[in-house]
DNA sequence: GATGAATGAGGGTTCATTCAT
DNA sequence: AATGAATGAACCCTCATTCAT
């Protein structure tokens, strides 16, 4: 249904490192704590030069934003297609979500920065929509194909996706808060399929 | 260095302004945007009673997200009892939680704050199993009473509760970002009415 | 020669102990670093009691200064009555004086202090000629009997109690800089008693 | 959570601008009173620049005092040679010393200040080895010359060295308290001068 | 006599941002 | 393209002091 997107912006390699350390650097400690120092030394290069390529911490904030969504996004496409023709579609969704501890820690802390981001400051407010083109977009599909295959009792796709999402987003939410999230990732990951499985009407055997 | 601190037991009438000031000043800005000084004015009392009271930021901060957690129980189970015997217990959960788009969106985006605190900031772990107990210990009683009127299939009462939250929590992360929030307020309740329904495979007719 | 001297002003029970805790405190962590607060927390009283008593911080210090110096002349004084007919007055000065690592260090840390209020503060100046009368006129006393028995070689007595009061600090401020302080204050007394003597053309045997 | 700050190896052009201004102002209010505001204002540039280049508060009080202490170092040892071959090696000395009321009051007030450091403030420990080997090696080679030239009866020549730093210093903590210290600095210097001759044992004429 | 509540002034420090090079 | 020097604004926090009780 989507077609294929492109990234809004292009980048020089050396923009795409100081992003990655950005990135890396805002989701362990939360943007409005990581400092540009912080990221600059990450990216072993100079706190200036994050300035002359993105022109304020708003604007890197945004561009990072950006980058690790549609990265996320391509992420869990890949792993889709390599499952294509699986009999459990939304097994092989929550597989390709779940990654793993780590990276799933690092993208929903780094998401709720966003949406915090979203919520309050203005110009973040276009990260909105993309990500519901993405995210629902996504999950739309998935659950065509599987209507396709009769596997699903659907009506109306779009709120189904929505709640695909609250689902998995909701799931993450409480999963990150728990203190040995390094441990228990698994169990969450099987939680969240049958929660999903029980949202689409689909039977557990 | 100890500072100057009362020991903070129960709340004062003061206090509780304090509290209340702090609340709505980082419902509308984020912990870390608003400054002791905003929650100062907004309580219209001197900046340094704020640490005269709580000791630090963190500590006011701390005691701002316990007492919102706790009032917002509070409100909800309120509610819930002026519905007690209510046909349909999803519905009057829901539309116990969903209150309104402000005292949502006030509420929601607090709460979001404060996990980004819980995963975060040492110290604001203590909140997380506080909340698990009171959400999670909500959700359970009203899945109890719904199953003791043969109204749902459930066959493990601690795993729906978690797969509630996640509905609600996930919804109201995704209508927190809706540029219109003030007007699809409904619309959202509704859907994530549905959601529950369905999640607990009682069929909409 | 110097008469008998009375505590320049009369002191409550309760000003004394808040008068030793501020001793106490500030001999271990300097006036400026020391609190009120921290003081009063000594003196278990509330820390509006000292201001009550004293009504600013600077006066209580002042009144520290004064009873510390006077209670440390009177001590040694004491020491020295209690040996009064030795054979060796500088001795006996040097033994009522260096009366052990913790009291020293606590009295020459708390000194210099004062030094630092005298030079700077604009109402301690009323320190400097009590500590000229009491330290000088101290030392005069010893010389003046020292000469009575034939010890000393000394011509201007007001200037043999300037420098033995010059080797008697300036010992003590380089001592209180060694990070051994605990372990080698014999040896800087000992070497401070044949200064003293040397100072004062008595031939060490 | 480091902050900015260039590696302070040699000294610049402005962070040595910078030391001269916390000498100067830290001199005369000593280093507790003396805000990095004042300092900043003496030396013409923003506060934040002097926690750019030196870290911290503590971090520009432990360079200022060791540059003034080398300084003034440098500053006796070329006087002194100056007078190299004069027959009153300690005259010289103190000539070289007593260099006049202003510039003493300056460097004892701000010695006392690190003296005060040292005794209470870990990290400025390392001040006080400094210390002895600058001024006890400077007294020791003094001392040294005037045994080469027959003019001292010295046995242990760090004994003696510590015995002339206690006088000088012990001579400058009581001046400093005089209030007519702009004009009796002759009167104290010539009584060092004499105390340090009866301490070697040499026969005032 | 004694204290808790409350505050104003100021402290050191952080940090995004600017600018000359 | 890249950086070090420099800054202004704001931050959290400390503390001596005031005042009503």
């Amino acid at each position: 249904m989507t077609t294929d997107r492109r990234p809004t912006v292009d980048l020089t390699r050396s923009e795409l490192a100081i992003i990655r350390s950005a990135y890396r650097t805002i989701a362990r400690g939360g943007s409005q704590r990581t400092s540009l120092r912080e990221i600059a030394e990450d990216a072993e290069v100079s706190k200036a030069l994050l300035l002359y390529h993105f022109g304020s911490k708003d604007n890197l904030l945004l561009a990072a934003m950006k980058w690790a969504v549609e990265r996320t996004e391509q992420r869990i496409r890949e792993r889709l297609e390599a499952s294509a023709d699986a009999p459990d579609q939304i097994g092989a969704l929550v597989d390709a979500i779940f990654v793993g501890p780590e990276a799933n820690r690092d993208f929903y802390a780094f998401y709720l920065d966003l949406v915090e981001h979203v919520t309050r400051v203005p110009g973040f407010g276009s990260l909105s929509p993309m990500l519901d083109e993405i995210i629902n977009g996504l999950y739309s599909e998935v659950v065509e194909a599987g209507i396709g295959q009769g596997a699903f009792e659907v009506s109306d796709v779009a709120e189904v996706a929505r709640d695909m999402r609250a689902v998995i987003e909701g799931t993450f939410v409480q999963w990150i808060q728990t203190p040995d999230w390094r441990d228990n990732h698994a169990d969450w990951k099987e939680g969240c399929r049958r929660a999903l499985l029980r949202l689409l009407s689909v039977k557990t055997p």
